[in-house]
DNA sequence: GCAAAAGTGTTTCAGGTACACCCATGG
DNA sequence: CCATGGGTGTACCTGAAACACTTTTGC
């Protein structure tokens, strides 16, 4: 050991929970209050501190399940690294952001969930790592398949994929151009299938199905 | 303090500095042989181990200053975050990459300086790190005015954008397109001026300054 | 004047956007 | 058969790529 000895900045892993709800229409970040102080009782993101030698991903699971107290994450990926010494008043922690979906079809009792464009006030710094994420967010749709297929599960319709566009970009784009969008994602088919109608009416939108699970 | 206490991982702060070097007309990466083991003597990027409270652009400028003897860094940013968990054969320690630019007018003696496309043999994963963070530095040309300006400096030429564009992006734009593209740079403008005549002969090129330095 | 290199204008093409029209379902 | 909403085909428009041609320098 020759490297000289420096006492490290503790790294917190922060964790952007998304799920899509079919009957709502849209995307929805899970966030808890808090159990302890600082900020005891008010609602933040689920955030642990990194062990030594744990990986990014199982921090992430961990703080999804400990925090959230939900079992299943389809998914995780990194985002962004805030580094303002001052966000935690405990003292200088680096926040690494990381995002996780669920399955869709699992049962999400637990958190709170919230809409993207409707956030409440947070704890911490939380509020702006969900405003720089989002933009981050928007432009893995459709460009990541790791984060599409975690939000959007194996199988989903046409009208599922066009809430979630406009859930995550804020515009929702016509039915058509979006599936001409989808045709050129890798890994991702069209199928014959057709889901079941609509309460109100309407055509029954297509089923799409990702190749590689 | 009532949250758990738990033993973090290490953080080191990873640098992958580049200069414009307009003679060779390509960029340049600096690496240095290591001074301590392991991988003592090996060519290495530099790097330190983040302080606490220390924030990442500091730390840079740090690893940069010690490591490589340079003096002046023109701007930062982030990269990649890096969480294999046996990347450091002393332990678990997290690495960050970030960029540095260095003023290509300034004297760069002290370091090695290697291209992109021809990193030899680095200690550690930095390797990887170079392989992972080339398309994000490519992707940041033009598009992230901070690191563009950082690389090219506060005055330069269309030939000069010409080489950088090859060097990052791997082939070089008609001058016609690239003009166009820089046309459309927010802070960028193109000056009446004409930078002097090239030794072999042919028009003098343009002169773009940024107009928020 | 010739070679070299940059700048101008124009053509071409691909991608994305918009929209008119058709299809399938519930009431 | 009408309202609702997804699907098909197509027109349009913007932005990038390619290239012929002109301009400005050194030799």
């Amino acid at each position: 050991m020759n490297a000289p000895r420096i006492e490290s900045t503790l790294v917190s892993v922060d964790v952007l929970t998304l799920r899509f709800d079919a009957e709502a229409h849209t995307v929805l970040l899970a966030i808890a209050p808090r159990a302890f102080d600082p900020f005891a009782g008010e609602p933040a993101l689920p955030g642990v501190l990194l062990g030594k030698g744990e990986r990014l991903r199982d921090a992430a699971h961990r703080a999804v399940t400990t925090k959230l107290g939900l079992p299943e994450v389809t998914a995780t990926g990194q985002l962004a690294t805030f580094d303002e010494p001052s966000r935690d008043p405990r003292g200088p922690t680096l926040s690494i952001a990381l995002w996780a979906t669920l399955d869709p079809a699992a049962s999400a009792s637990g958190p709170t969930w919230t809409r993207l464009s409707d956030v409440p006030a947070l704890a911490f710094d939380h509020n702006r790592i969900v405003t720089d994420c989002r933009p981050i967010l928007a432009d893995k749709l459709w460009r990541d398949p790791t984060f599409t297929a975690g939000l959007l599960g194996r199988e989903f319709t046409t009208a599922h994929a066009l809430d979630v566009t406009e859930a995550l970009t804020g515009d929702r784009p016509y039915p058509a151009n979006l599936g001409r969008t989808m045709d050129r994602v890798p890994g991702l088919e069209r199928t014959t299938q057709h889901a079941a109608a609509l309460p109100q009416g309407g055509r029954p939108p297509l089923v799409w199905r990702w190749t590689t699970p």
